[in-house]
DNA sequence: TTTTCATTGCGTCACTGTGACACAAGCTAC
DNA sequence: GTAGCTTGTGTCACAGTGACGCAATGAAAA
């Protein structure tokens, strides 16, 4: 924090909306820094020899402990005014900072948003230094945000259902192994809306991206599901070319 | 050039690849620059104060002249690797200025890549105090590009693509009067690849973005096509909220 | 003038993907 | 067993799309 304007890339920060899926809704990982009343998105900066998508991995992996993740920037935010130094001088003082106007972190900040898709059930939120907490969020009860991140939480949403159209989603936000009807629940949670059950695993199973275990889903009630899990190989394909259609 | 440090952001870039039509070709504007034998995509810094998209709109002004075109924001490229500092430092060397390894314009830099569609009779290609050409080339017989100048096109070229399949595309390419062969042949331009007439003009009538002027195109030999204009009200709906269905 | 021919406008046909929905099978609770 | 819910599979109608036929137009060639 002292020495940030010698490690980091200065003026230039990173946001990511984390998001997971947790009964039957979606989450976003949200942090509370001291000091302040509002919540932030994950963020960070970028080391000066760093690559900007490693220093966004580098935030993920020390906010959820998670190295292995679907990571995707989808916009830069460069407006002048979205930075509010009075966040981190109010921050500092109540710290024991001297009030120094030139200090690197009250400059404008031009931010590069991603977003991330991770599993749920292995994630470990941990809060960092200047941090008291560390939580998901459902997206139904979102407390305030501080300076735009609303703003780039709202976007990243955005881009994540734009994401659908094309890419398979899920590897990253179920278990490995999963029924039809959670995933179509996670697809039906992203999108915000209603799908037909029977259309939608049509479609699902037309993308061969799926592989269909012998033993239905044991111990539940009603009619036991099939289990599936993903065909990695197809499912990745899919991913870099990109699948038809759109919802 | 000399107080860049103070009046840009610093470690920050914006590269455009500004896309223009003539002749049945996709044109890009490219810059040369002064003791450097490669050529390099319009670009710029951003001003302490300035908006992202401003400063990518002004680049654009400064290089084309034209203020009103489609610009968007496609992506960031933040390898550390990319920037190459030698170009300037032999471009300053030249120039007479001191070898300073401190210059402002030696560090790394993270950029941001911004597509621009202009339409190609407007603009009046203009180089900047740096650069002693700036001039348009065709897609098929590009020359060496700095640094990875060619990989932001690539990227710029693919991202435009995707656009296609969502957006309606034309305005800011094509005259205002314009004819159905003169879009579909944009349209295979820019998707590199041949699509039948009639189907063509079915899609895009569906579209419901045109209007049809009563006058065929006078003087042109075998049988006068029929004129159209975008209506810019629908066009902009279309615009914003997307269309359905790809190539 | 007549013929030729590239070009354009409009229509047809088959196939596919999709939304809406019916029906049977499996499992639990009563 | 029966009721009630969930899941697996299939049907049907419709819209979008690729492939292609055909007539109209108008300049150029014969």
């Amino acid at each position: 924090m002292k020495d940030g304007g010698k490690l980091f890339l200065p003026s230039l920060s990173i946001d990511c909306a984390i998001f997971g899926f947790h009964s039957g809704q979606l989450k976003v990982l949200l942090l509370k820094m001291k000091h302040v009343k509002k919540w932030s998105l994950p963020g960070g900066f970028v080391f000066r020899e760093e690559d900007t998508d490693d220093a966004a991995a580098r935030v993920l992996q020390e906010r959820t402990g998670i190295d292995k993740l679907f990571l995707q920037q989808f916009r830069v935010f460069g407006n002048p005014g979205r930075s509010d130094a009075s966040v981190h001088r109010q921050s500092m003082k109540k710290d024991g900072f001297p009030a120094n106007d030139k200090h690197w972190i009250l400059q404008r900040f031009v931010t590069i948003g991603y977003y991330a898709l991770v599993e749920f059930s292995h994630v470990n939120p941990l809060p960092d230094d200047l941090s008291e907490a560390c939580q998901w969020w459902g997206l139904a009860e979102m407390p305030d945000l501080m300076m735009d991140h609303r703003h780039i939480l709202d976007a990243a949403l955005d881009a994540l259902r734009l994401h659908l159209n094309y890419h398979p989603v899920g590897y990253n936000l179920l278990p490995d192994i999963f029924t039809m009807p959670q995933l179509q629940k996670l697809y039906e949670t992203i999108l915000g809306k209603k799908l037909d059950r029977r259309n939608f695993q049509r479609k699902m199973l037309g993308y061969q991206i799926l592989k269909r275990l012998k033993e239905p889903k044991p111990g539940v009630a009603h009619k036991s599901p099939y289990q599936y899990s993903f065909d990695l190989q197809k499912y990745h394909k899919a991913l870099k070319e990109g699948l038809k259609g759109g919802w």
